[in-house]
DNA sequence: CTCCAACCCTGACGCAAGGTCAAGGTCAAC
DNA sequence: GTTGACCTTGACCTTGCGTCAGGGTTGGAG
């Protein structure tokens, strides 16, 4: 009869694997001979055959024990739903061969189309790579901590970058950058920002991850920090003087 | 910026990878807030990210750190690399569901197609399946300990296949399984078996696997076991004759 | 102000399916 | 009689997390 290695070989795997379907009570222990070997006949490899099959097809071997008893009509059951399972995996394989094929594409695997095609636009818009960077970012977060609001942004953000003065803005803050905090340019900047944010002003607009990205926008540059923290300080006078308002009415 | 729940979440992972991923060193652990709970900006969304569109399509995290440190032309080429490779996985699993969807029919999985034809063929000339079952096992162990003579024997046996005798002596054989070791109707059969060895006689046939087989042949019938004992003992009888003609000449 | 659920923290063990030593006993051949 | 290729048991290693234990934090409701 057979030695562990030779039933190993016919059936294509290691004298270990034998050993181990031996220990989880998957195939039976065979007699063993004189010495201690154990001593394999040819039903032995047909059942290692049998498993193997099973286990190559990504069956858990726990799962294979029940099967090989089980009757006929549940065994062809179950053939069928492993060859499901299979072709699902290769589908799965065919859906991540095309995801690797984009990987060396950076941000196009992380965010939805329409938000990569804006920053595209950005970019073709003459806005630097840098300032690109810091709007991907803040539409990850957005899609992190607040998705349902992504979809409306994205209406918005095309809306802007339809308008003339709004580009020029963008462009005006990434040129901005480098500027000493003091430069009297930014002066006339964020005169303009104001201005545009008065116009655009709407509710809701303050949500939460805007303080954080506004935050890694201001460590990013001095200029944009004091930008930042002047348009805060005039939105909270103009809300002190709404508030105002409010109460004389 | 994000905990480590919404990091999650944004990547579709669980909390616990996460951290595996820093226990590892593949993904940087952040700063900390006041109360220890790491904080997240979007560059790690975009590195987990990045790390489980590689981990899905099988790359071992070892490797994928790696990766993400390598150069562009090196990296592109791991991602060739690893595209050739989910395209070899897609082929092995459809091989799986052809083998899986055969796994229904018994042997043809673990024999050569014309041994099957062979058993196939004996079915049709009215042999039994409980000897039939035994010829499929004597397959096995020959591939198993000596698979060079496979293609030989599978000659000599379709060779047999064509003789009527030899499938008579087959079918006789069959039909004896169940007498006792005593019916007279074995010494014929036996005479008749005999004649045909002598007849069909050739070297090497003794090989250590016939013995093997024998032995199972002989536990499944008493009455075979007569027959097996009876053939050993008159082919001994041949051998000796043999001798002693070769030591007069 | 307290309570509760839903988070977060570290540390440790568990899982499949074997791989890989270690420390020996056997077998076949030269 | 000594190699070299087998075989034996036993025990720890691996990958990529899951899950539990035993805590601390946060944020909203009552």
């Amino acid at each position: 009869m057979l030695t562990i290695g030779q039933l190993a070989a016919a059936a294509g795997v290691t004298v270990r694997t034998v050993r181990h379907y031996h220990h989880v009570g998957l195939l039976p222990e065979p007699e063993r001979d004189a010495s201690g070997y154990r001593r394999y006949g040819a039903q032995a490899a047909v059942d290692l055959i049998r498993i193997r099959t099973l286990a190559d097809a990504g069956v858990p071997l726990a799962r294979i024990d029940a099967l090989l008893h089980a009757q006929p009509a549940q065994f062809a059951a179950a053939i069928t739903d492993i060859d499901a399972e299979l072709r699902r995996k290769i589908d799965q394989l065919a859906e991540y061969r095309r995801r690797i094929a984009e990987l060396a594409g950076g941000e196009r695997l992380v965010l939805p189309p329409e938000v990569v095609a804006i920053l595209d636009r950005m970019r073709g818009l003459g806005v630097s790579e840098r300032r690109v960077r810091l709007e991907r970012d803040s539409w990850i977060l957005m899609q992190a901590l607040d998705p349902q609001v992504v979809p409306q942004r994205i209406r918005d953000k095309n809306a802007g970058l339809d308008d003339p003065e709004t580009v020029r803005l963008y462009l005006a803050c990434d040129q901005s950058f480098d500027w000493d905090p003091n430069d009297p340019r930014l002066d006339r900047l964020i005169d303009d920002l104001d201005a545009w944010e008065t116009k655009h002003e709407r509710d809701g607009d303050r949500a939460g991850y805007l303080k954080l990205v506004s935050a890694r926008i201001s460590e990013a540059s001095p200029a944009w920090q004091r930008i930042v923290d002047a348009l805060v300080h005039r939105a909270g006078q103009r809300a002190e003087q709404r508030r105002a308002a409010g109460r004389e009415s």
